[in-house]
DNA sequence: TCAAAAGTGTTGGCCCTACACCCATGC
DNA sequence: GCATGGGTGTAGGGCCAACACTTTTGA
């Protein structure tokens, strides 16, 4: 079915079973081969690209309609999740909707919850849904042309994740469970968006004591095979309390 | 007139004019007499306080409803507001409204986005509005009973602020514009719930170099009268982009 | 055997803690 | 002058950047 029929069709329902003028979008990482990327979708028979987001059931709070949305996204559950910002500038839609009649759900003025959300990659299945016609992983290095003001939702996304990179469990979630140091570096190094010292790194990280050293290493790769850890994630959490850079 | 009858004269026009199921709650901190406050109001005729809120207009974004609430509040413009959180629990109001009928504005189910506010003690004058009875400065070792969720709300924001006080001009926008390093010290640890260290406290905001020690110092009060400072604005929001403790 | 990556050692500087000392002020 | 609080000195330790060295691996 096209995109439009879809849509008014969806918005008579919409009506009843959601609250009016809010919606949440949901900035997704995952980090993979080296790169952080973000979870996106297109518009049918659009060239436009959208977070994956949705609306507030009547019946729910916003982590609640969050996770529903991720889920029916990504086939997870439990997925990491932080509010962020509202987005509520009155002309946020930037007129998408014109052609639709004013009763039109998507019509509507909506203040938008952004949400973003932290995921092991390999755990992720992604699924489509009947407005869209992608939903892909993309390097936050080459961004496609988003709708509305998705790509500020995203840009704001990214400067919390590195405010809050000494104070929430963002390593933990991000990365698989068995991990190497340089991994984690480089993870750092993408969201601080700045080259670490290699060593310095390597020691700051030991002398936190949040991490076990495994009895493996990662084999396969050409060069040494640098050592597995794993996070103690008790240990990485009471840390977190104080912030890994404690501050006063 | 009295409470009930003031609220259902409003409800009819609210309807018009408010985004509906949306809310706004502001935790206004103030600092004064070596203490940090919190402004509350009291609901007429009854033993409950609640925090300055009100709603978003149908033409008016987030930010602008929280200035507008503010100013009617406090007679202050341009107030330092910072969004901390939505709170969306489906059972926020408690029931206070139970006693109306469906069709009162009130009796919607809300969420609310919280703000706090950092304002300047002495450049704030409290106004009353015609659903309270009282508006006053509370010192935050003293809160009075709070209605609904709002006891949360400011435990939240409190712990927000304490997050952010190596990221947001915290001092700057809470003390007047001269102040002495032990009123400022005092800030810090009100704020952070902990003692520190008086001469590296001292010292280590000088380091910062975000300070302009004036000529003059604090006379009348026993003791030695200590040196007055004020912010080298410039030079502050610049070391806060970093964060005053920069972690990476 | 060689290049590259991973792990470890080393050094000097800065900041932090803790505590001590001196100075200014009002009683 | 004395108590109190404000400004400054100092010694020891830890963290940090920068860089060098060693080890391990696949080609």
């Amino acid at each position: 079915m096209e995109f439009n029929k879809i849509i008014e069709e969806k918005s008579a329902k919409a009506w009843d079973i959601y609250i009016p003028n809010l919606s949440v979008d949901c900035v997704v990482f995952g980090f993979h081969d080296v790169t952080l990327k973000v979870l996106v979708t297109r518009l049918k028979d659009k060239d436009l690209w959208a977070l994956p987001g949705g609306y507030v059931l009547k019946t729910e709070n916003l982590m609640e309609a969050a996770n529903r949305i991720l889920y029916s996204r990504t086939g997870a559950e439990n997925i990491y999740l932080q509010e962020f910002k509202v987005f509520s500038e009155l002309n946020r839609s930037g007129g998408v909707f014109d052609e639709f009649p004013d009763t039109l759900w998507n019509k509507q003025r909506f203040l938008s919850v952004g949400f973003y959300a932290l995921v092991d990659f390999h755990q992720v299945n992604l699924v489509m849904d009947d407005i869209s016609d992608a939903c892909e992983w993309k390097s936050i290095e080459e961004l496609p042309n988003f709708m509305m003001d998705h790509r500020s939702i995203f840009d704001k996304a990214l400067i919390t994740l590195r405010k809050q990179l000494n104070h929430k469990p963002i390593g933990y979630n991000l990365l698989p469970e068995k991990f190497t140091m340089p991994e984690l570096q480089k993870l750092y190094e993408i969201i601080l968006a700045k080259k670490l010292n290699r060593g310095n790194f390597y020691r700051k990280m030991l002398r936190y004591d949040i991490l076990i050293k495994l009895d493996e290493s990662r084999k396969g790769g050409a060069h040494k095979a640098p050592d597995l850890y794993q996070f103690d994630i008790e240990k990485y959490e009471k840390a977190l309390k104080e912030g890994l850079n404690n501050g006063w």
